[in-house]
DNA sequence: GACAAACTTGGACGGTCGTCCTATTTTTTT
DNA sequence: AAAAAAATAGGACGACCGTCCAAGTTTGTC
């Protein structure tokens, strides 16, 4: 099996662990086990457990740049690729409900371990927030662009935390539909301009 | 020195490691080295990390339901009170900045580990939701006083998480502002009813 | 001052962790 | 088929963890 580069196969069991449990509660056993290899095989691809981490942080930038595009060229409007954004929790929310955000939890656990990786983890959000800003500006929001994408990650960083502590669906729905409602608003100020 | 209950030095102590490292990442030691105290005097207190832990949240609860009646008590409207819940944000923002915030960083963490006490830190937020609630009840929004409770809450959520990631205070005065308008929206709402 | 209770100490114990090494197997190249 | 390279296996290592214990010290009581 698994002729296909099993590096590629520690990054995606590591994510997916890192994810789920977070990266200090997981170890190198856990991730043996998932792609059914031996412990010390690993020191082969990866010397320490912040190289799989500093792995795992740039196969998520890079499906994220990949996802960002894919918007950027299905969505007719700003308000469109806007709302594919807010998507996500819904399109995510039963991983949402159990895990969280993937990027907001993995960025507040290095903050509290002060670990190194923490600035490279933070340019995922940089990523959300500069498409985000071009959204927004692109619909006439040139000025404060910047602030309402940073206000959309916030919104949906919040409901992440609070649908993963209180395992609720119908608080997500709602909220996106909140957020949907919002945006409208705010374009429409930019339309008006 | 400390003729004051040992006890609640230890509690106190774990209270602030567990909420600026996280509560896997702080040891036994960690906690002594604070308190300075021997690491197996522990075990007089607490048979295991898991005690602390639950005397860790009980205290927060204790001190949260104080905190919500002064909160209560000076208030002279509920705007005034629920405007005292936002200011949280002001009040702390710098250990915002650099740990979030401690209910929703500790729930995420023990949902992470799949621990136990989960429950228990979850309560904090029910404390919170269920005195937002009643503000809105009081103000005339009796039909979705909870879904403005949650909203309220997800909101300061998605704001810390942020906060943390970017360390970026002037981001929390103007989430705050935008929070002090959103409310004088939904309470003239409720008055007008 | 004797005695019991409350408290403190420092270290031992098994276990798990990240790291690292050497031997073996598999694959590729010639 | 032989030689070289890439990949894998399994275990040893030191460190740290939570837990636990058997002594010591301090404090309170009579």
């Amino acid at each position: 099996m698994g002729d296909k580069a099993t590096r590629e196969q520690i990054v995606a069991a590591a994510d997916g662990l890192f994810y789920r449990q977070g990266f200090a509660h997981t170890s190198f056993t856990d991730i043996a086990e998932a792609v059914r290899i031996s412990r010390g095989n690993f020191y082969y691809y990866f010397k320490t457990k912040d190289e799989i981490l500093e792995a795992v942080i740039a196969g998520r930038l890079e499906s994220t740049q990949a996802m960002l595009a894919r918007w950027e060229a299905e969505g007719a409007t700003p308000a469109a690729r806007i709302r594919s954004f807010i998507d996500i929790l819904i399109a995510n929310k039963s991983k949402i409900k159990r895990y969280g955000c993937p990027v907001g939890t993995l960025t507040g656990e290095l903050a509290k371990l002060g670990h190194d990786a923490r600035a490279a983890a933070n340019t995922l959000f940089t990523l959300f927030r500069k498409w985000l800003r071009r959204q927004f500006e692109i619909a006439g929001r040139r000025k404060d662009a910047d602030a309402l994408a940073l206000h959309l990650l916030a919104r949906s960083q919040g409901v992440a935390t609070l649908a993963n502590a209180l395992r609720d669906e119908a608080f997500i729905r709602r909220e996106v539909q909140e957020m949907y409602d919002w945006l409208d608003v705010q374009l429409a100020k930019g339309a008006r301009k």
